[in-house]
DNA sequence: GATGAATACGAATTCAAC
DNA sequence: GTTGAATTCGTATTCATC
């Protein structure tokens, strides 16, 4: 289950202006991923996501495992 | 004021492992800027820092206003 | 090992002051 | 426009359960 809903998590981040764990967790269940903000975290940790500001002035979540070294 | 102090922060996170904003607090507070979390959660705002993952298991504070388009 | 509930903690924002 | 104190809010972790 870990494994599917972690993709769905990318999926919806790139798709998606996502901006707190709790608004990611509603968006997952919509998709049949019924999970809590713990979870979302640890996910968060392990998919070493960030939370970004985009030029717009709004926070997103986004992917950090990017070809950036300088991140790690 | 504000502008030493973000160019200080940029120099700071660079070189060491921070990775709360009252740890960055106190090394600011250290080459003689001393201000408040709230200041510095506006400056990593202004400066688009993240808290990321690192490698080894733990947070830090890293630049995201990188090449990387695909966080913005 | 994966997860949730509750909690502790960290961070963003409000509101006022300057 | 910048900042700090206090507050609200969001997130990481603990602790237990499975």
């Amino acid at each position: 289950m870990k494994f599917q809903r972690q993709s769905k998590i990318l999926e919806l981040i790139e798709k998606e202006q996502i901006d707190t764990q709790e608004d990611l967790s509603r968006r997952l269940k919509e998709w049949g991923f019924s999970t809590t903000q713990a979870t979302i975290s640890r996910d968060i940790k392990e998919l070493r996501l960030v939370k970004v500001m985009t030029p717009d002035g709004t926070y997103k979540y986004a992917s950090a495992a990017s070809e950036n070294e300088a991140l790690a």
